[in-house]
DNA sequence: TGAATTATTGAAATAAATTTCAATTGAGAC
DNA sequence: GTCTCAATTGAAATTTATTTCAATAATTCA
């Protein structure tokens, strides 16, 4: 729960109460090695400790992507999903024709990144990012 | 209203159906030199012509965003802001910091979108996209 | 023209995310 | 240990966006 190099003793280490509440929620993001939305974190944390609030949920979302502990992304489900930043990052191809999602590796953007960080001086947060547009076997 | 090239003749071309309530629409989007939200073309569709419902401005933005004749972008204000695609293509730095917007030519995501082109056969829609990081002033 | 079909609209319900504010908890000071 | 104060939480309200579905409007075809 509270592991040595998780996100629970970063918060701690940042000066950050670790209540109850908060440890269910961690756990329930690092344990899931998918992307998980805020709903399926709070239906996790509900089944084994009732007295957690939604607002909690989504509260400890923004502490976490505030300080980078977690990524952020929009897959056009009209709802967004959640990724422990230590556990690598990624991009996304979302077809917005047939839904499906493909992996891509984090190298594709570090172009655009350093001509952002070159010649405008913006550090660009490309950490986990959806591109949306048309696969393959939708664009023929 | 329905000038020749403007999207509401694209509209009646394509076989939709230029409703007084669309052409209010469109106009209040194409009037717009900014980028306006769907609550701003609402309050100024309303204005005018009181018979508009909200739910017909996001049905209207939903079938011009498909249709591409406007680009959606999300500035992280928690509501989406659109533009009229004709009015040409171009991306925004949000500071997460300081909420600064810096303007960016669509040619910094050419090398991206070709690369996704090249070697994942995904045509991306990187028309109008808001990329959030830390500016200069912030970074320091 | 008039009936049938389809597109479009309005009103209200719904959903995800966020905010507000009073109540509670916990950490450090004394 | 207990007091004080700031951090955190829960409950409910709010906001933006979306969806549903019956009613209405417009187009097509006979």
């Amino acid at each position: 729960m509270n592991n040595p190099g998780g996100i629970g003793s970063k918060l701690s280490e940042l000066g950050y109460r670790l209540t109850p509440q908060r440890m269910m929620i961690l756990s329930a993001i690092e344990s899931s090695d998918d992307h998980v939305s805020a709903e399926e974190i709070y239906a996790q944390v509900v089944a084994k400790y009732s007295n957690v609030n939604i607002s909690t949920v989504y509260r400890t979302l923004e502490l976490l992507k505030r300080l980078g502990l977690v990524t952020e992304t929009d897959m056009g489900e009209g709802r967004v999903r959640y990724h422990p930043a230590d556990k690598g990052h990624h991009h996304h191809l979302v077809c917005k024709e047939c839904g499906a999602i493909i992996n891509l590796t984090e190298s594709v953007m570090a172009p655009v990144k350093d001509t952002l960080l070159r010649e405008y001086k913006f550090i660009a947060d490309l950490e986990h990012l959806a591109i949306f547009g048309r696969c393959i076997n939708c664009s023929k």
